[in-house]
DNA sequence: CTTTTGTCGATTGTCGACAACTGACAATTT
DNA sequence: AAATTGTCAGTTGTCGACAATCGACAAAAG
């Protein structure tokens, strides 16, 4: 075979224009998995509700066993359980649960925002996903407002450069995602949202930590307790 | 049959003297899951170490599934890493990951800490693993007085009353474990480190939450940058 | 001699089938 | 009629076998 096809072949080993980005090779239990969590942390499959793995075998078309890993590795995430020879079901949701995740996640974010200031880490890349939210306020967007608000503060603990405060957030972070769309709460104005947030970024820009650690304090905490009625709804 | 059996048989329901308290029913996962667990954290199983999925089950004398869900237990757990298609090996410890295991300790005290005083808990069941303590510091018993430490810690954060926190913090420990074992630090006198505890103690009682805080912090940190030179002797 | 291609052993990924266990209901006994 | 026992469908737990992939070395081509 002549050369130049082989050349093209492998002179351009990160994705090329001619659509040969390298495979995907993804595990089936990583996508189911990916699959079921998406379904659980959009609120579409409930709390309470039971996952069957020959039904999802069958439903999916693949064998139990990746089904059962995919599980599992939900099982780590917290979001569902399992009951030995008896069934497993998205974990229930109960007002504890909600309250502990946002205690938890306060927690974080302040330890975020002590080392980017310890750290003198550069915040200046936090000013997007704050005017994304002031625009997303701006025409009323709460899909995008939200959507740019998870970027905030994910940015924020990236910003930290700790890899298992990382690792730590994102898992409590599921479950803050689920409680999200289960509730589906209306009562605040968005621009108090996106309003919350530049006031953080200015704090950490001037290096005032006990304003900073309050500012996030406050705004994490301002969620805690919100209406712990609407939870209720939730537990199926 | 006559009835007498039959009523000592069901009017215990929770574990009788005749030695009949329920079967245990542990699936296999969870059983190997313990056993290789243990093996990691007691240092026994180096980190690098290659764990065959074959070569264990039949060392054991199951099939390949509870070893697979075993392992992707201990794979949540972060104890183990997976490659697909590659292998599966306890995880190498870096220098940054220690570091970091230690810097989520102490934020999980200083949490337990804030919380314990926030909510007036009684503390006074921290006296008897600080006597326990100071008893194998005694006579000199290593062994004996890091298990004292540990129970102290884990009362410690059992006293916040946080289910979450419970579980991140066992989730880190696991880690710890880990780390204490392959170091195995003889630096330290061990008087010091049982009369470290007691003033935390003490200013848990008087409700002094900058002084707790303020030892707790010291406490874990000082743990922090002990000989990180003898943790690259783990990496294999 | 260099490069490419083929092959092999080792390991994980997936599958289909069977065993164990549970809860509920029917059958039986008293 | 009440209590006990047997039976059954449904689900998870476990198993053995096969397919897919990888790394490395040997073989072939230039």
């Amino acid at each position: 075979m002549s050369e130049h096809l082989a050349e093209q072949l492998t002179q351009d080993p990160a994705g090329n224009e001619q659509g040969l980005a390298p495979i995907e090779l993804i595990p089936l239990r990583l996508q189911i998995a990916d699959r079921i969590r998406r379904a659980i942390v959009s609120g579409k499959l409930r709390p309470g509700t039971v996952l069957v793995e020959t039904a999802l075998a069958e439903q999916i078309n693949v064998s139990r066993a990746p089904i059962r890993e995919a599980i599992q590795i939900l099982e780590a995430d917290g979001l569902v359980e399992t009951v030995a020879y008896k069934g497993k079901r998205v974990k229930p949701l109960t007002v504890r649960e909600v309250a502990e995740t946002y205690e938890m996640r306060q927690v974080y974010e302040v330890m975020a925002v002590r080392r980017i200031i310890e750290r003198g880490a550069d915040v200046a890349a936090l000013r997007q996903p704050c005017n994304q939210m002031a625009a997303a306020a701006a025409v009323d967007d709460r899909e995008s407002l939200v959507a740019a608000d998870e970027r905030f503060h994910r940015l924020l603990i990236r910003l930290a450069d700790h890899d298992l405060l990382l690792a730590s957030w994102n898992s409590i972070y599921l479950r803050v995602h689920q409680i999200m769309a289960l509730r589906n709460d209306r009562s605040v104005p968005l621009s108090d949202i996106a309003g919350n947030h530049p006031p953080i970024v200015d704090a950490l820009v001037a290096r005032d930590m006990d304003l900073a650690v309050a500012l996030i304090s406050e705004h994490t905490h301002s969620l805690v307790d919100f209406d712990p009625e609407s939870i209720v709804r939730a537990l199926s």
